[in-house]
DNA sequence: ACCCGTGTTGTTGTGCACAACATAAGAAAA
DNA sequence: TTTTCTTATGTTGTGCACAACAACACGGGT
Protein backbone atom coordinates (compact mmCIF):
# COMPACT_ATOMS: atom_id res chain seq x y z
CA UNK A 1 0.00 0.00 0.00
CA UNK A 2 1.87 2.97 -1.38
CA UNK A 3 1.99 6.55 0.93
CA UNK A 4 -0.32 9.32 -0.50
CA UNK A 5 1.28 12.37 -0.76
CA UNK A 6 -1.17 15.27 -1.26
CA UNK A 7 -0.10 16.34 -4.45
CA UNK A 8 -3.31 18.47 -5.11
CA UNK A 9 -5.21 19.91 -2.02
CA UNK A 10 -7.34 21.79 -4.12
CA UNK A 11 -11.05 21.44 -3.73
CA UNK A 12 -11.64 22.20 0.03
CA UNK A 13 -8.84 21.08 2.42
CA UNK A 14 -8.61 17.45 1.56
CA UNK A 15 -9.08 16.22 5.14
CA UNK A 16 -9.33 12.49 5.51
CA UNK A 17 -13.29 12.94 6.68
CA UNK A 18 -15.87 15.08 6.43
CA UNK A 19 -16.15 16.00 2.23
CA UNK A 20 -18.56 16.04 0.13
CA UNK A 21 -19.47 13.73 -2.85
CA UNK A 22 -17.39 15.65 -5.38
CA UNK A 23 -14.29 15.82 -2.75
CA UNK A 24 -14.65 12.19 -2.53
CA UNK A 25 -14.72 11.68 -5.96
CA UNK A 26 -11.59 13.73 -6.98
CA UNK A 27 -9.68 11.75 -4.05
CA UNK A 28 -10.01 8.68 -5.22
CA UNK A 29 -9.46 9.78 -9.08
CA UNK A 30 -6.34 11.55 -7.67
CA UNK A 31 -5.12 8.19 -5.84
CA UNK A 32 -5.80 5.80 -8.05
CA UNK A 33 -4.18 8.04 -11.42
CA UNK A 34 -1.38 8.36 -9.37
CA UNK A 35 -1.11 4.27 -8.47
CA UNK A 36 -1.17 3.99 -11.81
CA UNK A 37 0.94 6.24 -12.87
CA UNK A 38 3.39 4.94 -10.50
CA UNK A 39 3.26 1.23 -11.40
CA UNK A 40 1.61 0.65 -8.20
CA UNK A 41 -0.53 -0.92 -10.25
CA UNK A 42 1.56 -3.01 -13.31
CA UNK A 43 0.00 -2.63 -16.91
CA UNK A 44 -2.68 -5.77 -17.34
CA UNK A 45 -3.45 -5.71 -14.11
CA UNK A 46 -6.90 -6.76 -13.18
CA UNK A 47 -8.65 -4.46 -10.64
CA UNK A 48 -11.35 -5.75 -8.74
CA UNK A 49 -13.93 -2.93 -8.27
CA UNK A 50 -15.01 -4.56 -4.67
CA UNK A 51 -11.27 -4.28 -3.74
CA UNK A 52 -11.48 -0.53 -4.06
CA UNK A 53 -14.86 0.47 -2.39
CA UNK A 54 -13.36 -1.40 0.20
CA UNK A 55 -10.64 -0.01 0.58
CA UNK A 56 -12.33 3.63 0.52
CA UNK A 57 -14.97 3.27 3.27
CA UNK A 58 -17.42 3.31 -0.24
CA UNK A 59 -19.68 0.98 -2.66
CA UNK A 60 -18.99 0.42 -6.09
CA UNK A 61 -20.82 2.98 -7.23
CA UNK A 62 -19.07 6.08 -6.60
CA UNK A 63 -16.13 3.69 -7.75
CA UNK A 64 -17.43 3.43 -11.21
CA UNK A 65 -17.61 6.66 -11.56
CA UNK A 66 -14.24 7.26 -11.00
CA UNK A 67 -13.39 4.07 -13.21
CA UNK A 68 -15.59 5.40 -15.98
CA UNK A 69 -13.34 8.65 -15.96
CA UNK A 70 -9.90 6.89 -15.87
CA UNK A 71 -11.00 4.76 -18.76
CA UNK A 72 -12.33 8.10 -20.90
CA UNK A 73 -8.62 9.09 -20.56
CA UNK A 74 -6.75 5.69 -21.98
CA UNK A 75 -5.65 4.74 -18.54
CA UNK A 76 -7.89 1.72 -17.53
CA UNK A 77 -10.55 -0.59 -19.77
CA UNK A 78 -13.45 -2.19 -18.46
CA UNK A 79 -14.11 -4.97 -20.34
CA UNK A 80 -17.71 -6.60 -18.81
CA UNK A 81 -17.78 -10.39 -17.42
CA UNK A 82 -13.68 -9.86 -17.23
CA UNK A 83 -12.75 -7.45 -15.27
CA UNK A 84 -10.86 -3.08 -14.99
CA UNK A 85 -7.80 -3.82 -16.73
CA UNK A 86 -4.84 -0.83 -16.34
CA UNK A 87 -4.20 -0.14 -20.15
CA UNK A 88 -0.65 -1.71 -21.48
CA UNK A 89 1.80 0.55 -23.55
CA UNK A 90 4.25 -0.15 -26.12
CA UNK A 91 6.62 2.32 -27.06
CA UNK A 92 5.25 2.14 -30.56
CA UNK A 93 1.48 3.25 -29.61
CA UNK A 94 3.43 5.93 -27.56
CA UNK A 95 5.21 7.43 -30.42
CA UNK A 96 2.00 9.10 -31.56
CA UNK A 97 1.23 10.96 -28.10
CA UNK A 98 5.26 12.08 -27.55
CA UNK A 99 4.88 13.49 -30.62
CA UNK A 100 2.02 15.33 -30.00
CA UNK A 101 3.65 16.02 -26.51
CA UNK A 102 6.43 17.56 -28.38
CA UNK A 103 4.70 20.43 -30.13
CA UNK A 104 2.55 21.04 -26.93
CA UNK A 105 5.13 22.04 -25.12
CA UNK A 106 6.29 24.55 -26.99
CA UNK A 107 2.90 25.81 -27.51
CA UNK A 108 3.41 26.56 -23.42
CA UNK A 109 5.56 29.03 -24.18
CA UNK A 110 3.47 30.60 -26.79
CA UNK A 111 -0.08 30.24 -25.96
CA UNK A 112 -1.40 32.83 -23.46
CA UNK A 113 1.98 32.67 -20.95
CA UNK A 114 1.42 34.12 -17.79
CA UNK A 115 2.68 36.96 -16.57
CA UNK A 116 6.20 35.97 -14.29
CA UNK A 117 6.48 37.22 -10.55
CA UNK A 118 8.41 36.20 -7.84
CA UNK A 119 6.33 34.00 -6.39
CA UNK A 120 6.26 31.77 -9.85
CA UNK A 121 10.28 32.14 -9.67
CA UNK A 122 10.62 31.17 -6.06
CA UNK A 123 8.82 27.70 -7.07
CA UNK A 124 11.13 27.04 -9.73
CA UNK A 125 13.78 27.64 -7.68
CA UNK A 126 12.68 25.42 -4.32
CA UNK A 127 11.58 22.61 -6.90
CA UNK A 128 15.61 22.94 -8.63
CA UNK A 129 16.83 22.87 -5.13
CA UNK A 130 14.82 19.47 -4.34
CA UNK A 131 15.51 18.21 -7.78
CA UNK A 132 19.42 19.03 -6.85
CA UNK A 133 19.24 16.92 -3.33
CA UNK A 134 17.00 14.17 -4.88
CA UNK A 135 20.23 13.28 -7.33
CA UNK A 136 21.64 12.08 -4.46
CA UNK A 137 19.28 9.75 -3.44
CA UNK A 138 18.54 7.75 -6.44
CA UNK A 139 15.14 6.87 -5.67
CA UNK A 140 13.32 6.38 -9.07
CA UNK A 141 9.76 6.56 -6.96
CA UNK A 142 11.37 10.02 -5.58
CA UNK A 143 12.20 10.87 -8.92
CA UNK A 144 8.83 10.24 -10.52
CA UNK A 145 7.25 12.50 -8.44
CA UNK A 146 9.12 15.50 -8.85
CA UNK A 147 9.05 14.83 -12.56
CA UNK A 148 5.27 14.82 -11.91
CA UNK A 149 5.57 18.09 -9.68
CA UNK A 150 7.62 19.79 -12.25
CA UNK A 151 5.62 19.16 -14.95
CA UNK A 152 2.74 20.73 -13.39
CA UNK A 153 4.74 23.60 -12.59
CA UNK A 154 5.59 24.02 -16.14
CA UNK A 155 2.39 23.66 -17.51
CA UNK A 156 1.07 26.04 -15.30
CA UNK A 157 3.43 28.72 -17.17
CA UNK A 158 0.07 29.32 -19.78
CA UNK A 159 -3.02 30.44 -18.66
CA UNK A 160 -4.20 28.71 -21.60
CA UNK A 161 -6.67 26.30 -19.58
CA UNK A 162 -7.50 23.98 -22.48
CA UNK A 163 -3.90 23.31 -23.54
CA UNK A 164 -3.03 22.37 -19.54
CA UNK A 165 -5.71 20.16 -19.45
CA UNK A 166 -4.85 18.28 -22.75
CA UNK A 167 -1.14 18.59 -21.98
CA UNK A 168 -1.73 17.08 -18.47
CA UNK A 169 -3.81 14.16 -20.04
CA UNK A 170 -1.23 12.83 -22.56
CA UNK A 171 1.65 13.47 -19.73
CA UNK A 172 -0.07 11.19 -17.30
CA UNK A 173 -0.29 8.80 -20.08
CA UNK A 174 3.29 8.71 -21.03
CA UNK A 175 4.90 9.07 -17.38
CA UNK A 176 4.51 5.41 -16.82
CA UNK A 177 6.22 4.13 -20.04
CA UNK A 178 9.75 5.32 -17.96
CA UNK A 179 9.58 3.52 -15.19
CA UNK A 180 8.31 -0.12 -16.90
CA UNK A 181 10.93 0.51 -19.89
CA UNK A 182 13.51 1.48 -17.05
CA UNK A 183 12.89 -1.26 -14.73
CA UNK A 184 13.45 -3.45 -17.59
CA UNK A 185 16.72 -3.16 -18.43
CA UNK A 186 19.84 -4.52 -16.99
CA UNK A 187 21.92 -1.08 -16.68
CA UNK A 188 19.22 0.07 -14.15
CA UNK A 189 20.81 1.63 -11.41
CA UNK A 190 23.47 3.40 -14.78
CA UNK A 191 20.39 4.25 -16.50
CA UNK A 192 18.57 6.01 -13.57
CA UNK A 193 21.36 8.24 -13.02
CA UNK A 194 21.88 9.12 -16.15
CA UNK A 195 18.32 10.43 -16.17
CA UNK A 196 18.55 12.03 -12.71
CA UNK A 197 21.54 14.17 -14.02
CA UNK A 198 19.72 15.59 -17.35
CA UNK A 199 16.68 15.83 -15.69
CA UNK A 200 18.47 18.06 -13.15
CA UNK A 201 19.52 20.16 -16.38
CA UNK A 202 16.79 20.44 -17.78
CA UNK A 203 15.05 21.75 -14.50
CA UNK A 204 17.43 24.35 -14.47
CA UNK A 205 17.68 25.12 -17.95
CA UNK A 206 14.17 25.94 -17.95
CA UNK A 207 14.22 27.55 -14.15
CA UNK A 208 16.64 30.17 -15.85
CA UNK A 209 14.42 30.77 -18.90
CA UNK A 210 11.83 31.49 -16.40
CA UNK A 211 14.14 33.79 -14.24
CA UNK A 212 14.32 35.47 -17.67
CA UNK A 213 11.08 35.98 -18.64
CA UNK A 214 11.87 34.11 -21.31
CA UNK A 215 8.78 31.59 -21.82
CA UNK A 216 8.88 30.99 -25.68
CA UNK A 217 12.75 29.73 -24.48
CA UNK A 218 11.64 27.32 -21.62
CA UNK A 219 8.98 26.16 -24.04
CA UNK A 220 11.80 25.08 -27.02
CA UNK A 221 14.04 23.59 -23.72
CA UNK A 222 11.15 21.47 -22.79
CA UNK A 223 10.31 20.77 -25.79
CA UNK A 224 14.02 19.16 -26.96
CA UNK A 225 14.12 17.29 -23.57
CA UNK A 226 11.06 15.56 -24.30
CA UNK A 227 11.76 14.68 -27.88
CA UNK A 228 14.89 13.30 -26.09
CA UNK A 229 13.77 11.44 -23.63
CA UNK A 230 11.35 9.70 -25.62
CA UNK A 231 14.78 9.00 -28.32
CA UNK A 232 16.33 7.43 -25.05
CA UNK A 233 13.83 5.40 -24.13
CA UNK A 234 12.84 3.95 -27.72
CA UNK A 235 16.75 2.90 -27.79
CA UNK A 236 16.70 1.01 -24.95
CA UNK A 237 13.36 -0.49 -25.16
CA UNK A 238 14.84 -1.98 -28.50
CA UNK A 239 18.46 -2.94 -27.04
CA UNK A 240 17.58 -4.53 -23.97
CA UNK A 241 13.96 -5.07 -23.45
CA UNK A 242 14.27 -8.97 -22.39
CA UNK A 243 16.71 -8.74 -19.40
CA UNK A 244 18.05 -12.05 -19.61
CA UNK A 245 18.84 -11.63 -23.25
CA UNK A 246 22.53 -11.75 -24.36
CA UNK A 247 24.45 -8.68 -23.80
CA UNK A 248 24.59 -6.43 -26.80
CA UNK A 249 27.48 -5.04 -27.38
CA UNK A 250 26.78 -1.56 -27.59
CA UNK A 251 25.40 0.09 -23.98
CA UNK A 252 22.45 1.85 -24.76
CA UNK A 253 21.85 5.39 -23.66
CA UNK A 254 24.56 5.57 -21.22
CA UNK A 255 25.86 9.20 -20.12
CA UNK A 256 25.66 11.83 -22.63
CA UNK B 1 -36.77 15.06 -30.88
CA UNK B 2 -34.41 15.45 -33.19
CA UNK B 3 -33.88 13.46 -35.87
CA UNK B 4 -30.81 10.48 -35.52
CA UNK B 5 -28.53 10.67 -38.18
CA UNK B 6 -26.10 7.41 -37.95
CA UNK B 7 -23.30 9.17 -37.78
CA UNK B 8 -21.09 6.57 -36.74
CA UNK B 9 -22.20 3.48 -37.26
CA UNK B 10 -18.81 2.30 -35.91
CA UNK B 11 -18.98 -0.83 -33.51
CA UNK B 12 -21.40 -3.58 -34.77
CA UNK B 13 -23.88 -2.06 -36.81
CA UNK B 14 -25.85 -0.03 -34.90
CA UNK B 15 -28.98 -1.46 -35.09
CA UNK B 16 -31.94 -0.55 -32.91
CA UNK B 17 -32.39 -3.61 -30.31
CA UNK B 18 -29.86 -6.56 -29.51
CA UNK B 19 -26.63 -4.73 -28.82
CA UNK B 20 -24.54 -5.02 -25.77
CA UNK B 21 -23.65 -3.20 -22.90
CA UNK B 22 -20.95 -1.40 -24.93
CA UNK B 23 -23.40 -0.68 -27.98
CA UNK B 24 -25.87 0.99 -25.58
CA UNK B 25 -23.23 3.30 -23.87
CA UNK B 26 -21.33 4.06 -27.11
CA UNK B 27 -25.55 4.82 -28.96
CA UNK B 28 -25.86 6.94 -25.66
CA UNK B 29 -23.06 9.05 -25.68
CA UNK B 30 -22.95 10.11 -29.16
CA UNK B 31 -26.78 10.94 -28.96
CA UNK B 32 -26.58 12.89 -26.13
CA UNK B 33 -22.83 14.79 -27.28
CA UNK B 34 -25.13 14.98 -30.83
CA UNK B 35 -28.34 17.01 -28.70
CA UNK B 36 -26.10 19.31 -27.15
CA UNK B 37 -23.85 20.47 -29.61
CA UNK B 38 -26.32 21.11 -31.92
CA UNK B 39 -28.21 22.65 -29.27
CA UNK B 40 -31.07 20.89 -29.25
CA UNK B 41 -29.93 20.96 -25.69
CA UNK B 42 -29.42 24.49 -24.95
CA UNK B 43 -26.52 25.82 -23.04
CA UNK B 44 -27.42 26.19 -18.99
CA UNK B 45 -30.54 23.52 -19.68
CA UNK B 46 -31.05 21.06 -16.66
CA UNK B 47 -31.52 16.89 -18.25
CA UNK B 48 -33.25 14.97 -15.69
CA UNK B 49 -31.62 11.68 -15.23
CA UNK B 50 -34.73 10.15 -15.55
CA UNK B 51 -36.20 11.47 -18.60
CA UNK B 52 -32.88 10.15 -19.75
CA UNK B 53 -33.63 6.92 -18.89
CA UNK B 54 -36.69 6.60 -19.49
CA UNK B 55 -36.56 7.73 -23.51
CA UNK B 56 -33.09 4.78 -24.37
CA UNK B 57 -35.50 2.71 -22.52
CA UNK B 58 -32.94 1.72 -19.56
CA UNK B 59 -32.56 3.03 -16.02
CA UNK B 60 -30.12 6.10 -14.74
CA UNK B 61 -27.38 3.36 -14.08
CA UNK B 62 -25.85 3.17 -17.25
CA UNK B 63 -27.25 7.03 -18.03
CA UNK B 64 -25.21 8.77 -15.19
CA UNK B 65 -22.25 6.30 -16.78
CA UNK B 66 -22.54 8.32 -20.16
CA UNK B 67 -23.11 11.83 -18.02
CA UNK B 68 -19.77 11.51 -16.31
CA UNK B 69 -17.84 11.12 -19.71
CA UNK B 70 -19.57 13.82 -20.96
CA UNK B 71 -18.51 15.97 -17.36
CA UNK B 72 -15.19 14.74 -18.00
CA UNK B 73 -15.02 16.29 -21.67
CA UNK B 74 -16.95 19.95 -20.77
CA UNK B 75 -20.03 19.55 -22.01
CA UNK B 76 -21.94 19.24 -19.10
CA UNK B 77 -21.88 19.45 -15.09
CA UNK B 78 -23.30 17.47 -12.39
CA UNK B 79 -24.37 19.57 -9.44
CA UNK B 80 -25.63 17.33 -6.43
CA UNK B 81 -28.90 18.57 -5.29
CA UNK B 82 -29.69 20.77 -8.32
CA UNK B 83 -29.33 19.23 -11.59
CA UNK B 84 -27.15 18.07 -14.62
CA UNK B 85 -26.64 21.12 -16.30
CA UNK B 86 -25.37 21.67 -19.67
CA UNK B 87 -22.34 23.73 -20.28
CA UNK B 88 -22.50 27.26 -21.31
CA UNK B 89 -19.58 28.24 -23.31
CA UNK B 90 -18.99 32.40 -23.83
CA UNK B 91 -17.08 33.81 -26.68
CA UNK B 92 -14.40 34.65 -24.10
CA UNK B 93 -12.81 31.23 -22.57
CA UNK B 94 -13.37 29.63 -26.18
CA UNK B 95 -10.92 32.11 -27.66
CA UNK B 96 -7.96 29.87 -25.63
CA UNK B 97 -9.83 26.26 -27.24
CA UNK B 98 -9.76 28.55 -30.24
CA UNK B 99 -5.94 29.10 -30.38
CA UNK B 100 -5.29 25.32 -29.49
CA UNK B 101 -7.78 24.18 -32.52
CA UNK B 102 -5.40 26.47 -34.44
CA UNK B 103 -2.48 24.64 -34.03
CA UNK B 104 -3.59 21.26 -33.63
CA UNK B 105 -5.26 21.64 -37.59
CA UNK B 106 -1.61 22.57 -38.31
CA UNK B 107 -0.36 19.11 -36.43
CA UNK B 108 -2.83 17.14 -38.88
CA UNK B 109 -1.38 17.97 -42.06
CA UNK B 110 2.26 17.33 -40.34
CA UNK B 111 2.30 14.30 -37.83
CA UNK B 112 1.86 10.93 -39.10
CA UNK B 113 -0.25 11.98 -42.03
CA UNK B 114 -1.78 8.97 -44.09
CA UNK B 115 -1.23 8.00 -47.15
CA UNK B 116 -3.88 9.92 -50.09
CA UNK B 117 -5.04 6.54 -51.70
CA UNK B 118 -8.20 7.40 -54.29
CA UNK B 119 -10.74 6.06 -51.95
CA UNK B 120 -9.93 9.00 -49.75
CA UNK B 121 -9.92 11.41 -52.43
CA UNK B 122 -13.05 9.95 -53.61
CA UNK B 123 -14.81 10.71 -49.68
CA UNK B 124 -13.82 14.62 -50.05
CA UNK B 125 -15.27 14.94 -53.60
CA UNK B 126 -17.95 13.48 -52.71
CA UNK B 127 -18.58 15.91 -49.19
CA UNK B 128 -17.53 18.48 -51.71
CA UNK B 129 -20.73 17.73 -53.75
CA UNK B 130 -23.09 17.48 -50.80
CA UNK B 131 -21.54 20.77 -49.65
CA UNK B 132 -22.40 22.69 -52.91
CA UNK B 133 -26.42 21.15 -53.00
CA UNK B 134 -26.73 22.14 -49.43
CA UNK B 135 -25.78 25.75 -49.84
CA UNK B 136 -28.98 26.25 -51.63
CA UNK B 137 -30.48 24.94 -49.34
CA UNK B 138 -29.84 27.40 -46.37
CA UNK B 139 -30.66 24.75 -42.95
CA UNK B 140 -28.54 25.45 -40.28
CA UNK B 141 -29.18 22.15 -39.05
CA UNK B 142 -28.03 20.73 -42.04
CA UNK B 143 -24.83 22.87 -41.89
CA UNK B 144 -23.66 22.24 -38.83
CA UNK B 145 -24.40 18.13 -40.09
CA UNK B 146 -22.21 18.42 -42.84
CA UNK B 147 -19.48 20.48 -40.67
CA UNK B 148 -19.36 18.01 -38.28
CA UNK B 149 -19.27 15.46 -41.28
CA UNK B 150 -16.20 17.26 -42.65
CA UNK B 151 -13.99 17.78 -39.60
CA UNK B 152 -13.85 14.01 -39.08
CA UNK B 153 -13.14 13.92 -42.48
CA UNK B 154 -10.13 16.33 -42.33
CA UNK B 155 -9.74 14.81 -38.98
CA UNK B 156 -9.04 11.36 -40.79
CA UNK B 157 -6.00 12.80 -42.56
CA UNK B 158 -3.75 12.09 -39.24
CA UNK B 159 -3.13 8.85 -38.47
CA UNK B 160 -1.80 9.91 -34.90
CA UNK B 161 -4.99 9.02 -32.92
CA UNK B 162 -4.15 11.13 -29.62
CA UNK B 163 -4.08 14.27 -32.28
CA UNK B 164 -7.39 12.89 -33.70
CA UNK B 165 -8.74 12.33 -29.89
CA UNK B 166 -7.81 15.67 -28.76
CA UNK B 167 -9.12 17.37 -31.98
CA UNK B 168 -11.80 15.80 -31.73
CA UNK B 169 -12.88 16.79 -28.30
CA UNK B 170 -11.74 20.76 -28.91
CA UNK B 171 -14.03 20.72 -31.81
CA UNK B 172 -17.29 19.74 -29.90
CA UNK B 173 -16.53 22.07 -27.03
CA UNK B 174 -16.76 24.66 -29.75
CA UNK B 175 -18.80 23.63 -32.54
CA UNK B 176 -22.03 24.72 -30.44
CA UNK B 177 -20.75 28.49 -30.06
CA UNK B 178 -21.35 28.76 -33.71
CA UNK B 179 -25.57 28.03 -33.68
CA UNK B 180 -25.60 29.64 -30.69
CA UNK B 181 -23.81 32.91 -31.71
CA UNK B 182 -25.55 32.88 -34.76
CA UNK B 183 -29.08 32.53 -33.77
CA UNK B 184 -28.89 35.45 -31.75
CA UNK B 185 -27.97 38.14 -34.68
CA UNK B 186 -30.05 39.80 -36.43
CA UNK B 187 -28.57 39.73 -39.89
CA UNK B 188 -29.16 35.52 -39.56
CA UNK B 189 -30.27 35.20 -43.05
CA UNK B 190 -26.91 36.91 -44.32
CA UNK B 191 -24.79 36.08 -42.14
CA UNK B 192 -25.60 32.18 -42.71
CA UNK B 193 -25.10 32.51 -46.32
CA UNK B 194 -21.94 34.00 -45.48
CA UNK B 195 -21.11 31.17 -43.44
CA UNK B 196 -22.14 29.21 -46.04
CA UNK B 197 -20.05 30.26 -48.94
CA UNK B 198 -17.41 30.28 -46.89
CA UNK B 199 -17.03 26.93 -46.05
CA UNK B 200 -17.98 26.15 -49.37
CA UNK B 201 -14.52 27.55 -50.23
CA UNK B 202 -12.88 25.96 -47.52
CA UNK B 203 -14.36 22.37 -48.55
CA UNK B 204 -13.32 23.07 -52.11
CA UNK B 205 -9.05 24.12 -51.03
CA UNK B 206 -8.84 21.61 -48.59
CA UNK B 207 -10.42 19.10 -51.32
CA UNK B 208 -7.72 20.24 -53.72
CA UNK B 209 -4.83 20.29 -51.20
CA UNK B 210 -5.91 16.28 -50.28
CA UNK B 211 -6.33 15.46 -54.65
CA UNK B 212 -2.60 16.50 -54.91
CA UNK B 213 -1.07 15.01 -51.75
CA UNK B 214 0.00 18.02 -50.33
CA UNK B 215 -2.24 17.45 -46.73
CA UNK B 216 0.77 20.13 -44.83
CA UNK B 217 -1.09 22.75 -47.66
CA UNK B 218 -4.40 21.47 -46.46
CA UNK B 219 -3.34 21.89 -42.30
CA UNK B 220 -2.31 25.37 -43.46
CA UNK B 221 -6.17 26.07 -45.20
CA UNK B 222 -7.64 24.86 -42.17
CA UNK B 223 -5.78 26.47 -40.21
CA UNK B 224 -6.40 29.77 -41.09
CA UNK B 225 -9.91 28.88 -41.61
CA UNK B 226 -10.45 28.11 -38.11
CA UNK B 227 -8.46 31.20 -37.34
CA UNK B 228 -11.46 33.61 -39.06
CA UNK B 229 -14.23 31.80 -38.51
CA UNK B 230 -13.27 32.63 -34.80
CA UNK B 231 -12.83 36.32 -35.80
CA UNK B 232 -15.94 36.19 -37.37
CA UNK B 233 -17.43 34.79 -34.61
CA UNK B 234 -16.18 37.41 -31.98
CA UNK B 235 -16.96 40.79 -34.07
CA UNK B 236 -20.49 39.43 -34.43
CA UNK B 237 -20.77 38.33 -30.86
CA UNK B 238 -19.24 41.94 -29.82
CA UNK B 239 -21.46 43.93 -32.25
CA UNK B 240 -24.71 42.44 -31.76
CA UNK B 241 -25.20 40.25 -28.63
CA UNK B 242 -28.71 41.75 -28.26
CA UNK B 243 -30.87 41.12 -31.40
CA UNK B 244 -33.67 43.77 -29.98
CA UNK B 245 -30.59 45.92 -29.35
CA UNK B 246 -30.68 49.12 -31.67
CA UNK B 247 -29.11 48.82 -35.20
CA UNK B 248 -25.58 49.78 -34.90
CA UNK B 249 -24.68 51.20 -37.79
CA UNK B 250 -21.55 48.43 -39.00
CA UNK B 251 -22.80 45.62 -40.60
CA UNK B 252 -21.01 42.72 -38.57
CA UNK B 253 -19.08 40.27 -40.98
CA UNK B 254 -21.20 40.57 -44.20
CA UNK B 255 -19.83 38.74 -47.35
CA UNK B 256 -15.98 38.94 -47.32
C1' DA C 1 -4.74 -38.73 -26.05
C1' DC C 2 -7.76 -35.26 -27.85
C1' DC C 3 -11.88 -32.58 -28.59
C1' DC C 4 -16.13 -30.60 -27.51
C1' DG C 5 -20.06 -29.38 -24.63
C1' DT C 6 -21.47 -28.00 -20.07
C1' DG C 7 -21.54 -26.32 -15.60
C1' DT C 8 -19.21 -23.43 -12.29
C1' DT C 9 -17.11 -19.28 -10.75
C1' DG C 10 -15.89 -14.62 -10.84
C1' DT C 11 -16.38 -10.13 -12.79
C1' DT C 12 -18.64 -6.01 -14.62
C1' DG C 13 -23.33 -4.00 -15.99
C1' DT C 14 -28.14 -2.88 -14.48
C1' DG C 15 -32.17 -1.73 -11.78
C1' DC C 16 -34.22 0.08 -7.85
C1' DA C 17 -34.85 2.09 -3.25
C1' DC C 18 -33.03 5.40 -0.27
C1' DA C 19 -29.79 9.10 1.53
C1' DA C 20 -27.65 13.64 0.86
C1' DC C 21 -28.18 17.95 -0.85
C1' DA C 22 -29.97 22.40 -2.79
C1' DT C 23 -33.64 25.31 -3.80
C1' DA C 24 -37.90 27.59 -3.36
C1' DA C 25 -42.13 28.35 -1.21
C1' DG C 26 -44.62 29.41 2.87
C1' DA C 27 -45.53 30.69 7.50
C1' DA C 28 -44.47 33.04 11.60
C1' DA C 29 -42.36 36.78 13.98
C1' DA C 30 -40.43 41.45 14.18
C1' DT D 1 -43.88 45.04 4.99
C1' DT D 2 -39.82 42.67 5.76
C1' DT D 3 -37.09 39.10 7.49
C1' DT D 4 -36.04 34.57 8.86
C1' DC D 5 -36.83 30.00 9.94
C1' DT D 6 -39.13 25.88 8.59
C1' DT D 7 -40.89 22.77 5.38
C1' DA D 8 -41.81 20.74 0.93
C1' DT D 9 -40.12 19.28 -3.36
C1' DG D 10 -37.00 17.82 -6.77
C1' DT D 11 -32.46 16.41 -8.10
C1' DT D 12 -28.11 13.88 -8.01
C1' DG D 13 -25.23 10.52 -5.11
C1' DT D 14 -25.00 5.91 -2.80
C1' DG D 15 -25.73 1.15 -1.49
C1' DC D 16 -27.15 -3.29 -2.51
C1' DA D 17 -29.17 -7.24 -4.92
C1' DC D 18 -29.40 -9.35 -9.24
C1' DA D 19 -28.69 -10.02 -14.42
C1' DA D 20 -25.40 -10.44 -18.27
C1' DC D 21 -21.30 -12.00 -19.63
C1' DA D 22 -16.67 -14.25 -20.11
C1' DA D 23 -13.17 -17.41 -18.67
C1' DC D 24 -12.09 -21.76 -16.62
C1' DA D 25 -12.45 -26.42 -15.10
C1' DC D 26 -14.55 -30.68 -15.55
C1' DG D 27 -16.51 -34.64 -17.69
C1' DG D 28 -18.20 -37.35 -21.53
C1' DG D 29 -17.49 -38.63 -25.97
C1' DT D 30 -14.54 -40.00 -29.84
Amino acid sequence: MPEELSLAASTTGARPADEGARGRFDRIYQTLRRRICLLDYAPDERLREEDLAEEFGVSRTPVRRVLVKLEAEGLLRSVHGVGTIVTDIEVGALAQVYELRVELAELVGKLSPVPVDDALKARFREIRQRCDSMVRKSDPREFARINMEFFHLFNSLTSNEPLRLVSERLYYQTTRIWLKTASRLREYEQLLNNEFVIFQREVADITEAVEQGDLVAAGHVRRAHISMSFSRIRQASESGTRRDDKPTGSAPPAHA
